[in-house]
DNA sequence: CCTATATCACAACAGTTGTCATACAATATA
DNA sequence: TATATTGTATGACAACTGTTGTGATATAGG
């Protein structure tokens, strides 16, 4: 990789650590580079703008997201397979969980602005089809039951998921992490044709 | 009611309209007033700082919350009752998307501050105690299984509804009104005692 | 060696922010 | 009627914001 994107993702990281410290008001293009040892010369050298930098950082979300639940993808099949990819989603450790400080920092930001939210959305959705995908691959290996909708079941499992992670992130070990996948595997577990 | 709270609930009601409207991080001082009709001054009186304009703001989610579900608390028993309780969550209609909406920003507000986070963990921990009061009422009477742990339980309820919650934001018409109903009535019947 | 080019530091900019002191108006109280 | 309290308006203040431009330094290619 050169070394020019190299540097952009040094940026975003700083700026990462900044949110995740401070809260997404307190991230300042000022704060950022003091973050980075820098000053506000880099940052502006590497993102036009303000809201270029926000983005990209936005964008890593997503990624990072996706590339844990790859990783997860390849540790198993079937039904366990179903139950890893969910709980990528959880906070499970300390990247995972600044991953979600972070989406919900930016979540907050995007009220009030579509255009934002509609990154969330397309965010979402592709996300949303991965699992989509893998129900109906389940489905038709006669490992779930016929009887469900993988369309609305995906969102359903997102939103445990999803539901699980904020709790958490709000009431401090209200679930603890064995807790968390407990509920996600139980779910699943439901899903299991007869 | 004294007419100096009735001014208090204009100031933030204003600061929540704008909040809906333009975001949390857009929402000045100034920019309250105006909503209000009013000046700065206006609001400087009836409010310290912004701090004590935001906390107050943020006590009327929880109580609004509480208010539809105390409504909606009073409209069947038993396990029908649960259901529509947690149905109190769903954004169903403008009032509660908007509840929503402000909740969301404000959590996104509170990462990376822990005073406010511990605002978000009392408020969760108020509502969480009703839905364990009910699950252990429902099952002193038989009516849901005994080998469910209500303050589990009561988390993964809340997560369900919160997730489907946060999903209709994110992705607008993805599961509509009567789907996010169905879900929750769902899993619901899956605590029905055999 | 010379010259592009990339990288970064620094200062100045215009605008916005929360806060506060103060002045004016309305209303109640004596 | 005179006074006190309360509500509202206005403007000033310093601190901070994102942005821009200028210039220094280093690196690489010819």
């Amino acid at each position: 990789m050169s070394p020019h994107r190299d540097r952009r993702l040094e940026v975003s990281e700083a700026a990462w650590r900044v949110i995740v410290r401070e809260g997404l008001d307190r991230t300042s293009m000022r704060a950022i580079a003091q973050e980075l040892g820098g000053t506000t010369g880099v940052v502006t050298h590497y993102f036009r703008d303000k809201q270029e930098l926000i983005l990209f950082a936005l964008h890593q979300v997503t990624e990072r997201l996706q590339t844990v639940m790859q990783i997860a993808l390849e540790k198993a099949i079937g039904v366990e397979r179903l139950a890893i990819m969910l709980s990528a989603f959880l906070p499970l450790d300390a990247e995972r969980q600044d991953i979600l400080k972070v989406w919900v920092a930016f979540l907050g930001y995007a009220v009030g602005r579509e255009s934002l939210m509609a990154e969330h959305q397309h965010s979402a959705a592709q996300l949303r089809e991965v699992i989509i995908q893998e129900l109906k691959a389940l489905q038709s290996a006669a490992l779930i039951r016929t009887d469900i909708e993988p369309e609305l079941e995906a969102n359903v499992l997102l939103a445990l998921a999803n539901g699980v992670g904020l709790d958490t992130l709000i009431q401090a070990k209200c679930l603890n992490p064995e807790q968390q996948q407990f509920v996600i595997r139980r779910y699943v577990k439901g899903l299991i044709s007869d």
